[in-house]
Order: C-alpha cells, then structure tokens, then sequence
DNA sequence: TAGGATTGCAA
DNA sequence: TATTGCAATCCTA
C-alpha cells in the first residue's frame, strides 16, 4: 500500500517544472533523512519483495507510510501546495479512484505458462550458438557481439567496412547502420538477427521467468506519477513494451493466458484514438465527416491530397505516415526516413493536408497564441502544462516549443481517456456481481479475463463505456476487440 | 561497484 | 531532426 501513498503524496507536491519529486528526495530535502531503497532490501532485485525477511519489509513499507504523512504534514503549511491544488477535479475524479483499479489489476497478475517460456529458451539458446559460430567464422575471430565497440572494432578497423554514423565513443553500429552494411555483408544482417534473439532472450524471456510469482502469474507494479504525459508507467516487470511482431516475438505473447481453461482472454484497443482527438478538438468538418461515415482516415487524406480514389497499400502507409506527421508535428526530414520521399514531396503532403483540413491548422496556430499568451496550454480534462519556452528569443528552443504545445492537449487526453474507461469499467465489473477481471493496460488497450457465461453481456458493455468518454463529442471514440485463449492471438 | 553509453522493445 | 517509458549489456572511472 506504501506506494499509493507515495502517489497520493505526489499530487500534492507537484514542482513547477512538471517533474514529480520523490518520496526519498523530499526526505532528504525536507529532514535531511536517508530512506531505505528498494535495492538495499531486496539485495539489488535479486530478491522478489515476496522473499525478503518479514521484519526488513515491515520496516521499508512502514517508513515509506510514515514518511509520506510526515511530509503531507509539512507540505500542509506551504503556501504553494494550495495553489496547486486548483484542479481537484483531476486528483478526485480520475486518479484517486485509479489507484484501488490499479491495486486490484497488480494483486490479481496475470497467468503464464511456464513451460512455453522455458521451450521458447531453449529454442533461443540453439539459434543463439549457431549465430555466433556464423559470425566468428566470417570475422576470422572470436568477439563479443553484445558489446558495441568490440563490434565496431571487427566491422571498421579490422575489416574495413564503410562506416556510417559516429557516437560520442566511437562509431554506431545499431540496427540501421547494420542494416545498410547487409546489403554487402552478411555478417551484418548475422548481427542483427543474433541481437534480436539476444534481446528477447535476456529482456523478455529471462526477466519474465525471474518475475513470475509462485502462483505461476506475473503481477506487474503501475506507477501513476513517473510519465509527464499522465500515462501510467509499468515495472518489475514492464508489460507495456512486450515484443508484438515477428514470430517468434509473438512466441512471447503466447504465453500470457486466461487464468482458466474455459475463459478468454479478450483485448480493446482504442483504435486511432488521436486522430479521433484531433478531429474532435479542432471541429475540423472534413476530418469529422470522414469519422462519421465510418470511413479508413488514411484513405481520405490520400483522397483529399491526390483526388484519386485508387489506392495501393504503399499510398495507404504514405497518407498514414502524414497523418502521423500533422500529430506529432514531426519535421518533413523525419517523414523521408519513414517513407521513400523525397523533403520536396513531403512539403507537398503536408501543405495539402492543411488545405484540406483548415480546421486543424486554425486550431494549432490558436494553440500555440493561446500558449504564448498565458505560457501554459491545458487538456480536455485540464490538465495543464507550463511551456515558458515557446516565448524564448532562440528560434529553435521557441519552435521546439511549439511542438510541444501541440503534442500535449492530444496525448495528455488520450491518457485521461483511457483512465476514466478503467474506473468506469472497473464499477460497472462490480456493481453487476461479474468475476470478469481486468487485468492489464497498455496506453490505448485493455486487456481482460473473461469468465464464459458474461461474455456476451461483456462484449459489448465494455467497449461501449470505453467509447462514449467523451458525451459531448460530436464524433464517438472507436473500439476494437479481439477474444481468443492468450494475448498473442488478440490482436 | 556505480553509473554512463548504447541499444532496442512498446504505445 | 517526434514523444513517453523500462531494461539489458558493456565498460570506464
């Protein structure tokens, strides 16, 4: 429970450059006292918090818990806390009630086959060793691979391979750089296949296994307070960056099942929430109608840039990658690399997407006024973020800002958004007595254990609630569902 | 042994 | 020359 008083702590004690401050650092600042870490206790992680001695734990959550009221106390008689504390509705409304969905979600875990993880290492262990056999023998020597400079060393001083990009230390060898050498080399394309099994096996495979409870079930932590976005962040282990696309990745995924035989495993993802977001926010009338009609957004923006309604799947991924761009205000540079344009052509998408969606360039040049006015811009739900950098003299620092100022009413929502759908869901689970449970989010996507018998009822109740957020909205948010035995297959 | 540097996975 | 995260490994100080 320590923890949630850490969070509940945080809101209160927010600092100005929107940065949290931790429960030990307030410790030290405040009574020039040094807390028991985490690390002391579990001996650097090498012991799950289940294992370490009784009266050891004790001590580390009742300090945590003691020290929080300690300084909740002290922080009372700061002027400053008051004024932050304007937006209750926030605090009240969306991550208290957050907090006991979260709790539920972490104690309840999710189930892991064992085995199939255990299988998968083996399967990676053996490609593993035939890898690095290749490698040795087109490198005439034996070398670490997972070490970037040794790697450096054998491609550029021993082999004399063309060099691409510099690091601070020496020379980058990562995938991109690996990836052009494999059109001449193939011990390039032997690297990055041989760090991609690496990868798997020591990040996922490994730390899963390390991670997995007695009970045979994974119960991840979710921190409220760590991302300046407001998403939630996961830890020990992080399960929003498990691996989705190849096969042997999706191997991973596989091995996150229901927690019975007979349930299901079923996964709603919000689908294009921030182009939804845009549309709504900006009341731009072509993006909305297009939403409306039910109709695939990239296709219109390929429609509205090159009046033509044949589309191939390259144009389809160009008009996404602009969509992409318009969100993110990302630079035509960064849009050539994604796709195969040229910056001239990339200026043109981005020009007629503008011209054809008036409303969004309106709305951000409002934005960014707006922000260089009252030097802050705020979210649906009004949050607000401060951005004194968007009236600096230095034209980079000041467009960077603007960037920003764009950016965060959009994402900062969607991270809202998705909240609210979990405390909602998460009553309506138990006012109508269902065992269904909630059991993971992922930034747009929530993953539950359906029990049989409520799954038609639950089908549609729960993407329901997650669409209709936002009453007011002149278009719904959409939902896309996937029910099958484990998570690999939910997509 | 701590921590920076590099790399790579997700949304 | 997009953002936010978590974590592994290597290697220097």
């Amino acid at each position: 429970m320590a923890r949630f008083y850490d969070t509940i702590l945080a809101q209160y004690i927010k600092n100005p450059g929107q940065r949290w401050l931790w429960l030990d650092t307030l410790a030290d600042k405040e009574f020039n006292y040094t807390m028991i870490s985490y690390d002391d206790i579990t001996s650097k992680k090498t012991l799950k918090f289940e294992e370490v001695e009784l009266t050891e734990a004790a001590i580390y959550s009742g300090e945590d818990v003691y020290m929080t009221y300690e300084i909740y106390k002290h922080q009372q008689q700061n002027p400053y806390i008051t004024q932050e504390l304007k937006k209750w509705w926030i605090l009240e409304s969306i991550e208290f009630p957050l907090m006991y969905v979260l709790s539920d979600m972490e104690m309840h875990g999710i189930k892991i086959q064992r085995d199939q993880l255990k299988w998968l290492w083996m399967r990676l262990e053996a490609a593993l060793s035939d890898l690095e056999k290749d490698i040795y023998s087109l490198a005439w020597e034996i070398f670490n691979i997972n070490s970037p400079k040794q790697v450096w060393e054998v491609l550029f001083e021993k082999l004399w391979y063309p060099t691409a990009k510099k690091t601070k230390t020496g020379f980058s060898v990562n995938s991109e750089v690996l990836d052009n050498l494999a059109k001449s080399y193939p011990i390039a394309s032997k690297i990055v296949q041989f760090r991609h099994y690496s990868k798997l096996r020591s990040t996922y495979v490994e730390w899963l296994l390390n991670v997995t409870s007695n009970d045979n079930r994974i119960h991840t932590s979710y921190n409220q307070i760590i991302a300046s976005t407001w998403r939630l962040s996961s830890t020990n282990p992080n399960l929003q960056n498990i691996p989705t696309w190849d096969d042997v990745a999706g191997e991973i995924r596989s091995a996150f099942i229901a927690d019975s035989p007979w349930d299901l495993l079923v996964a709603f993802d919000y689908s294009q929430v921030e182009v939804r977001l845009l549309a709504i926010m900006s009341k731009d009338e072509n993006l909305l109608k297009a939403f409306k009609e039910g109709r695939d957004i990239h296709q219109v923006t390929w429609e509205f840039i090159f009046k033509t309604s044949n589309i191939t799947s390259t144009q389809r991924k160009v008009a996404k990658a602009v969509n992409f761009w318009v969100i993110y205000w990302i630079s035509p540079f960064w849009l050539t690399k994604m796709i195969d344009i040229s910056q001239k052509e990339a200026r043109e998408y981005i020009d007629a997407f503008y011209e054809n969606y008036p409303r969004v360039r309106e709305f951000y040049d409002a934005t960014i006024q707006e922000c260089k006015k009252k030097s802050y811009v705020e979210t649906l739900f009004w949050r607000r973020r401060y951005i004194p950098a968007i009236n600096d003299k230095n034209k980079m620092i000041a467009s960077w800002a603007e960037r920003e100022a764009i950016n965060m009413p959009i994402q900062w929502s969607s991270a809202d958004i998705i909240k609210i759908a979990m405390i909602q869901i998460s009553a309506m689970l138990k006012d109508w007595n269902y065992k269904s449970t909630m059991l993971l989010q992922v930034h747009d996507e929530l993953v539950f254990n359906i029990v049989p018998n409520e799954y038609d009822e639950l089908i549609i109740k729960i993407p329901k609630i997650m669409e209709s957020i936002l009453p007011e909205a002149p278009i719904e948010l959409k939902v896309d569902s996937g029910e099958w035995k484990n998570w690999k297959e939910c997509k």
